[in-house]
Parts: C-alpha cells; sequence; structure tokens
DNA sequence: AAAAATTTATCGTAAAACGATAAATTTTTT
DNA sequence: AAAAAATTTATCGTTTTACGATAAATTTTT
C-alpha cells in the first residue's frame, strides 16, 4: 500500500495544515483529506506544489509499504 | 516540475514496457503514456502496483525538479 | 524486409479531484 | 471549564482525468 507522509513533513517544518493549503493552492478541506490518506489519486501538479511548499521531494511524501513490511 | 523515471527502472530491472503492463494490470497503450509523461496524475493503486512490479519505492519513480535544477 | 515492440490517437465510461460550503470534532488558548 | 482556533468530515456539483478497448503510426529489433 502507499502511504502519505505528509503529517511528518508538517511536524518537521513546523507548518500547520491551514499554512500548508494556502501554500499549496487547495482547499483546507481537501488538504485534510489528502493528508489523512482519504484519497485515491493525486494530480502530478498537486504533488509538485506540495514538494515546493514543503521543500520536498515525492518520496518523502509518498511511502511503499508491502503487505508484510514492518 | 514532477517528472516520471519508470524508464529508469524498467533499464535497471531490464524488463520491458509490455513485461510492465502485464504486472501492473492497466494496457499496454496506458503504461506508455505513464511511462512517458503523458498523464496529469495518478491513483495510488497504480503507483502501488508499480512499486510492486519493479520493487522500488514512489521516490524511485517520481522526482521533483525544481524550475532552475540541474 | 519482416516482425515485434512501443507510441500515439480516438472514443466512451467510470472514477475521482477539487471548489464551495457547512457542520462536527478535536486541539489550543484563556 | 469555557471560548476560540484549527482540523476533520460530509455533501453537492463540476470538471478533469484515468483507464479500457481498439487501431494506426512509428520505432526498434531480428
Amino acid at each position: 500500500m502507499i502511504v502519505i507522509n505528509i503529517d511528518v513533513m508538517l511536524a518537521r517544518r513546523k507548518m500547520s495544515v491551514t499554512e500548508l493549503s494556502e501554500r499549496v493552492g487547495i482547499t483546507l478541506a481537501n488538504m485534510s483529506l489528502l493528508k489523512n490518506g482519504k484519497i485515491k489519486a493525486v494530480r502530478l501538479s498537486t504533488l509538485d506544489a506540495l514538494c515546493a511548499a514543503l521543500d520536498c521531494t515525492p518520496g518523502d511524501l509518498l511511502e511503499y509499504r508491502s503487505d508484510n513490511a514492518d
């Protein structure tokens, strides 16, 4: 499965969800859904904006966990 | 911008696009579009299948390049 | 030159992002 | 404990886009 680690990056940056949503340019409600893995796809434009806002890589935000991984 | 590096991983694995499309379970045509960055969004289920098929991470497949990066 | 693999294109359908908005819930502050 | 602020969840509507199916065009390999 794919895990979204926006919360981890927010913590590292000491940034709020509200601020991130403003920087990325999507509504607070949608950013919350995104952060909590309540979405089934991501637009590359959104991923791009997230990387820019959080100064990180797609690999920082998206993690692959195989079924029997720790 | 976000760059897709499926081609890099295919080369590393010595795997063909045809085989990858079969493993991932999407049509050859769509895999080609995906590989060549002709898509604007990715379903997490597809990303998941790609990571499994290529035994790699999302970070291996998706790369962020800031405007003035090399 | 022929065959195989890959890319590109078109059409249709289903899925899903995303905005706007509001209500519910949780967290923080006073 | 109460109030305020932040976050989460939900609903509705619109637009975008993945993806299948298919076929044609192009490129690569044999």
